[in-house]
RNA sequence: UGGGGAGUCGCCAAGUGGUAAGGCAUCGGAUUUUGAUUCCGACAUUCGUAGGUUCGAUCCCUACCUCCCCAGCCA
């Protein structure tokens, strides 16, 4: 990203850490950093955070970040996700020039690495099941006890680990495990697996391994090959760094790699609410179709947040806005939203649309004539320009901003009323945005006594941009759009896709909390400008919130329109019972 | 209850021995042809609790409390 004009990120432990590091000259000043995904999912929310982190830390400190598949499991792997992941990461504005690797790449040195600790007695082949495994582990106070193979010599260990490699077992008759110490108080010490026999099909290494690293394993060596200097990653890997740096000591022993090696530190994760971050629940809302796909605009994936209509400048903002430390909180998910909406605010171009249409007529314009009105296309930025839209008799303008009974306070349409002291009152006066200031005169309804249409009469010398068009001062301001002249397209506003701030909290089954009606999709009628959106176009459709046209629905002419967030209401908290 | 972490305003978050930054939210008020934006003002005598050291402690020491993570041949 390029913002030589941003200012510095605020402090944070890891920044003043890789200071403190570089007045010791640790590391040469250099800074190193990677983001590492598993390819099995969709990235999300909370992977933005890491990768503004990483990316972020490398950029400002005149280093390189890598983008690196760990992909040491491939069972739940797939090409899809990598793909996915390589565009969100893009989408973010983020370059890695070369650095682009996968953990699967370097197999063949994890493999030599295994032999290495084989054979200076640091690792062993045991033959216990998993069951086994699992009660000679002991528990979180009781220590563990032996494997009986633990003692195996490193000719015996040696012989079965190639067999492994070469095919000679079943999937799960051995796993290779490092020696460390079976009554550590640290169960992840506790002679952690590192190596295991799966024959599944990867999908960079296709069918050439039958024996797959593990994580544990695998990303301090993934770390050590690319010279990661500070190895990023979020707290419930804080138990691991032992054997992190148990691996990369022995290794650097065995001259594979050289000191100083690189340093895991471990940061709070995003926890937000009102949404789930977690790959197990993503992939279970995907599968189960209770969404559309991982790029429903209703998802917190990062396809999903194009989708919508958020900004990765948006993204950036909310991660500057909740720092890193290394305490396990909640962000509120309006917090998101208005970082979203001060980046629209800046850019999107202002547009209308009535949302709730209902006819209003202005019984003392001509019949039939239409006249140019100009709107400027963002009230703060001239240089944007303007542009026409159409005024007739009959505009569409939207359903709540015309009240028979106005509540305390509201300043739209409503029509001619007695006072306390029983005289009648003129109807109320508001501007048509952009036109005329009207008066309302009533309002037509049908046999059911629902409403059909708004009458009022215009003021002739009110136009905007005449002189002498704000002699007439009134509080209210409506947005319109002529009948003749809107244009019908389909909008689609979204609420969230859970209740509860934090789902499944109450219930543990977070699917219980599934909003019942997130989406609902209208037809609106917009200013005809709007037919001509590209997808992907930012707007904000005035007094009601920032929209765009979907990526991937929207046809040339005939786009279609996701309400990315709503502006800032604050009628909605003086009169609760309307909106 | 073994081990590893964390507790500073409603939500985040700096500060880490010299007397509590900032952001968001909230509440006032101004401006406003978006009940938006913008602007101005208010907003922790107090830093999980209790002791102790010190001229002085959010920061050091002791004890306690609360929350999170770890017993996958997942990452």
């Amino acid at each position: 990203m390029s913002n030589d004009t941003a200012p510095l990120p605020a402090a944070n432990f890891i920044r003043n850490l890789i200071d403190e590091q570089n007045a010791a000259g640790k590391w040469a000043g250099r800074v190193e950093t990677r983001f590492p995904p598993e390819p099995n999912g969709y990235l999300h929310l909370g992977h933005a955070k890491s990768i503004f982190l990483n990316f972020g830390l490398a950029r400002d400190y005149g280093g390189v970040c890598h983008l690196r598949f760990d992909d040491t499991n491939p069972e739940k792997e797939s090409q899809e996700y990598v793909d996915a992941i390589i565009e969100s990461v893009k989408w973010l504005g983020f370059d890695w020039g070369e650095h682009l690797y996968f953990a699967s790449d370097y197999f063949d040195t994890m493999y030599a690495c295994a032999e290495y600790l084989i054979q200076t007695g640091h690792a062993y082949v045991d033959s216990l099941t998993a069951d086994e495994m699992r009660s000679y582990r002991g528990t979180l106070t009781e220590p563990g006890k032996d494997s009986p193979h633990r003692s195996r010599s490193v000719e015996e260990n040696l012989t079965m680990f190639r067999a492994m490699r070469a095919g000679g077992y079943p999937d799960g008759a051995h796993v290779l495990r490092a020696k460390i110490n079976m009554a550590s108080p640290n169960i992840n010490l506790r002679d952690p697996a590192i190596y295991r026999i799966k024959r599944a099909h990867h999908h960079n290494t296709g069918d050439t391994w039958c024996i797959y690293p593990m994580y544990t394993y695998a990303h301090p060596i993934e770390d050590a090959i690319e010279h990661i200097t500070h190895s990023i990653c979020t707290l419930e890997f804080e138990d691991q760094r032992p054997f992190y740096d148990w691996l990369l000591d022995k290794l650097a022993d065995g001259g594979f790699f050289t000191r100083p090696l690189p340093q895991q530190i471990e940061f709070a994760r995003l926890n937000l609410t009102y949404v789930v971050l977690s790959k197990r629940k993503l992939i279970q809302l995907v599968d189960e179709k209770h969404v559309d796909g991982w790029d429903d605009p209703r998802l917190p994936t990062l396809a999903g947040a194009r989708r919508r209509g958020y900004t990765a400048e948006g993204l950036k903002r909310f991660t500057d806005q909740i720092g890193v430390s290394k305490s396990d909180g909640w962000i509120d998910y309006s917090v998101f939203e208005a970082s979203q909406r001060d980046v629209l605010n800046d850019t999107a171009l202002r547009r209308i649309a009535v949302l709730d249409p209902i006819k209003l007529i202005i019984d003392n314009y001509p019949e039939g004539q239409s006249e140019e009105c100009f709107a400027p296309n963002h009230p703060l930025q001239p240089e944007l320009g303007k542009r026409t839209v159409m005024l007739s008799k009959e505009l569409w303008i939207e359903r709540e901003d015309f009240e028979e009974t106005p509540p305390k306070g509201y300043f739209r349409l409503y029509p001619p009323r007695l006072d306390a002291a029983g005289n009648m009152q003129p109807g109320n006066s508001v501007r048509l945005r952009y036109g005329y200031v009207i008066t309302c005169t009533g309002c037509d309804k049908d046999a059911n006594g629902t409403i059909t249409a708004v009458r009022c009469d215009y003021l002739p010398d009110t136009k905007s941009g005449t002189p002498g068009s704000d002699s007439v001062k009134v509080k209210g301001n409506i947005h319109w759009v002529s009948t003749a002249h809107a244009y019908e397209a389909e909008v689609r506003l979204y609420e969230r896709l859970f209740e509860a701030a934090q789902p499944g909290e109450e219930t543990g089954n977070f699917l219980d909390d599934i909003h019942p009606e997130s989406i609902r999709s209208i037809r609106a009628q917009l200013e005809s400008t709007l037919q001509d959106a590209a997808a992907e176009d930012h707007f904000q459709f005035e007094r009601h919130g920032y929209f765009v046209a979907d990526r991937v629905d929207s046809k040339p002419g005939t786009p279609v329109f996701n309400r990315t967030v709503t502006l800032k209401d604050s009628w909605i908290k003086i009169s609760p019972d309307k909106a």
